[in-house]
DNA sequence: TCTTTTTATCGTAATATTGCAATATAATTA
DNA sequence: TAATTATATTGCAATATTACGATAAAAAGA
């Protein structure tokens, strides 16, 4: 086992499911705010800002592109990544949605 | 290693980790459009509902009231799960704050 | 009390994640 | 071309997650 049963499950829920693991932990999203913060692009200044180190944070980075939370643009040796509008996007629409609907219909509890 | 270093992230940073981090997961996040779909308080229907066997809900059940995203009360034999306002309002709260704080500032990608 | 029903917990196997040292790659500059 | 700079990849150890069978616990009814 420990493999998760992706099949079972519609297409929106796994992306939702993969697009929210992306972020689902501290130094992503620090990354995040990070990249959100400072106004222009900065590229490896997010290895000096964050006490990890230089592997561990490209792999952090590889994840947020992969989810596409974030681009990145190659500059000379170095790459600017920044923030990518569509996956912050959906991650707004889906928490507004929901909590839209659940606000809606009355619960119980 | 393999273990999230949270004593270098801010207590923000690591409370919306493990927020995000409970709903990482189709199962859970289908837990919560389920319960956020019906109108009353299901309670072990969602074993009927979903393909996992009722251990592997009862822990993902676990994790989502941990993070503080579902609540649960005792009716006799069973429980009455219905989701938590307070945890949905958090998540949208912060995909919304973190929204126009990237929209204000004009990225260069 | 003894079942029945419902949910939680334990134990465990399979897999995934986290982090980093070492190293590779790729573009720039001397 | 050689050295430098910036980033990615590999390999691995430590830990976490996922899933479920077996079993426990807790309340209700016979």
């Amino acid at each position: 086992m420990g493999v998760t049963k992706t099949e079972h499950f519609t297409d929106t829920q796994n992306e939702m499911a993969i697009l929210i693991k992306a972020l689902a932990h501290p130094a992503r999203i620090a990354i995040m705010e990070y990249l959100c913060e400072v106004n222009s692009c900065i590229c490896g200044e997010i290895v000096n800002e964050l006490p990890l180190s230089q592997p561990t944070i490209s792999q952090h980075l590889k994840e947020l592109k992969n989810a596409g939370l974030i681009k990145g643009t190659v500059e000379g040796t170095s790459i600017c990544y920044c923030i990518d509008e569509k996956g912050i996007a959906k991650l707004q629409t889906y928490f507004n949605q929901f909590a839209t609907q659940f606000l809606d219909k009355k619960q119980c509890c």
